[in-house]
DNA sequence: AGCCTTTGACCAGCG
DNA sequence: TCGCTGGTCAAAGGC
């Protein structure tokens, strides 16, 4: 089961909705390839076909020819299979497993999705940084819309009398301890039971609260304490098939991821408590706390008798990994979470890559009335992958200020009035230059914007800066054209107009952070960038 | 028999 | 002091 782990925290895991009003794009016909590939969800980090939305499939379909030109072999795995390794994020694990559950149980025929829920509008954006294999993530559902409804098809198993039942339901022993459930209560505030759970463990007071949507996904965990003992063996009848070794645990609290991009021309809100408050590169970043809608939030609330040390190790931990973030996104709200927020195993030597690799950012659009998400993460596979999953559609055209300005080489915006709190020089990242002066004739409808952040297909975009690109740095210094990019690799065409990078590139292993120039316009360029980047990887 | 979940009751903190 | 709320206890029952 876990030599299956997925390689991103979420993908293909969570319930899909209808995706009525993208009838304009592509579906599988363009995309037949994905239907080839293995229904076992856990093997390939890829989607069953038919759980695919339209206008994820355009982009299952991008990335399965870009699969192509890279292994040229028809494999259609998007990402190669993730080995089982020890540290690796058992939130991930758990969570995913829970989202595969649902995945897998939920088809779009399945989702009784309200007419009035713009849920059809969930966007997904490849993003990459360097090799350019893109990953895709499913939208998440929109909880405080379908999830309510107890009349739709819960996931979640409800009892004779109504009650929540989280058995057999993202085991809350997933993580690789064994809990006893010891109370359930129905929060105030929160429209999910709240289960509490006890480690079994004789001397371990270390307690867990889950909640769980009605669909079945935890969204949100609280460890409190940490554990006095190593991880028991996966033999317990509860649990079967969760094997995490201990010091996954450490990972758990490491949801405070804080890169964030912004794109679509629209404001941000971040969900994540070290999200990008300040309006990052431009857009109105911002943090809301904890997400807890779709995917889980999982937070860890450092026992009170945390040393010092341990509570300085948190810190590290999600600070260090991140150091451009830090020096980008620090406030004094952070240090504040920093307190009471963090991992559980505190001993472990927590690999930068494997953490940073975990962050994960929640935005919500500023604009009065739209309640358009994204979610900004890193895959936990390979830090080189970013995962942008887009949720609602936008209500409101773009921010003209917004589309109109170009960042320099060097990071600092046109309007680099609302960049107050970010280094007008940010080495770490830079355009990714040339700039597309002219649309690539990519000629697929997948590059609409109304698939690229859920903007309805008549937005307007100003035509300047359609292609601006935003990506990091590479680090080899070789130039892209020394890869050797062509207009055909591998049998894949990609249209003569696509820009050729010139700049050098350099393995992305930094956090790629909001730029007010990213407007939604701005995917065309990441997903050509992606095609060129993935050829040559 | 042991372990677990369920669930109503109880307790403590807080405004 | 009271009511609200979150957290916990413990009996009952299931597996």
């Amino acid at each position: 089961m876990y030599e299956k782990a997925l390689p991103s925290p979420t993908t293909g895991t969570y319930p899909l909705p209808s995706q009525s009003h993208e009838s304009s794009v592509p579906t599988s016909a363009a995309c037949k390839t994905e239907g080839d590939q293995d229904d076992d969800v856990d093997s390939s980090f890829m989607f069953k076909p038919h759980m695919v939305p339209a206008q994820f499939q355009g982009f299952s379909c991008v990335e399965s020819q870009v699969q192509d030109a890279v292994m040229g072999d028809g494999d259609h795995q998007l990402l190669p299979p993730v080995q089982p390794q020890l540290g690796y994020d058992s939130q991930d694990r758990f969570l995913r497993q829970n989202i595969i559950r649902n995945f897998a149980s939920n088809s779009l025929s399945d989702m009784d999705v309200p007419n009035n829920v713009m849920m059809g509008s969930k966007g997904l954006a490849l993003e990459t940084s360097q090799s350019g294999v893109a990953t895709e993530r499913a939208p998440q559902p929109q909880e405080q819309v379908i999830g309510e409804d107890m009349e739709s098809k819960p996931c979640q198993e409800v009892d004779q009398k109504g009650t929540y039942s989280t058995s057999g339901i993202g085991k809350p022993n997933e993580d690789g301890y064994n809990w006893r459930k010891y109370g359930q209560k129905h929060v105030k505030g929160s429209v999910h039971p709240r289960s509490y759970y006890k480690c079994t463990q004789p001397n371990c007071q270390v307690k867990k609260k889950v909640e769980c949507s009605r669909d079945g996904q935890i969204t949100e965990i609280i460890y409190k304490g940490a554990h006095n003992h190593p991880q028991p063996q996966p033999n317990r009848r509860a649990g079967l098939g969760s094997v995490y070794s201990s010091n996954e645990l450490h990972d758990i609290g490491e949801v405070e991821g804080s890169y964030a991009e912004a794109e679509g021309g629209s404001s941000w809100r971040s969900s994540h408590p070290y999200g990008s408050r300040d309006n990052i590169a431009g857009s109105d970043w911002r943090t809301d706390g904890i997400e807890r809608s779709s995917s889980a939030s999982v937070v860890t609330e450092l026992d009170d008798h945390l040393s010092p040390a341990q509570g300085k190790h948190l810190g590290i931990l999600e600070s260090v990994s991140t150091p451009e973030l830090s020096s980008t996104l620090a406030s004094h709200e952070e240090e504040e979470d920093r307190t009471t927020q963090g991992s559980i195993s505190l001993g472990d030597d927590a690999d930068d890559g494997e953490s940073e690799s975990k962050r994960r950012s929640y935005y919500k659009c500023t604009s009065a009335g739209c309640s358009v998400r994204k979610h900004v993460e890193r895959a936990a596979h390979d830090l080189k992958y970013v995962i942008t999953t887009y949720e609602g559609k936008h209500t409101h055209e773009v921010p003209v200020a917004r589309n109109s300005s170009h960042v320099s080489a060097n990071g600092s915006a046109g309007n680099a009035s609302r960049n107050t709190s970010i280094p007008k020089s940010e080495p770490q990242y830079q355009d990714l230059v040339p700039r597309f002066e002219r649309k690539p004739n990519l000629g697929n409808e997948f590059f609409k914007p109304s698939h690229l952040g859920g903007f309805p297909s008549d937005m307007k975009f100003a035509p300047s800066a359609c292609y601006d690109m935003k990506l990091p740095p590479f680090q080899t210094g070789i130039p892209c054209g020394s890869f050797g990019m062509n207009s055909n690799v591998n049998g894949v065409h990609y249209p003569a107009s696509l820009p050729q990078p010139v700049t050098p590139v350099q393995p992305f292993l930094g956090v790629q952070r909001p730029k007010e120039e990213d407007t939604n316009v701005s995917w065309r360029g990441y997903v050509t960038l992606l095609l060129l980047l993935i050829r040559n990887d």
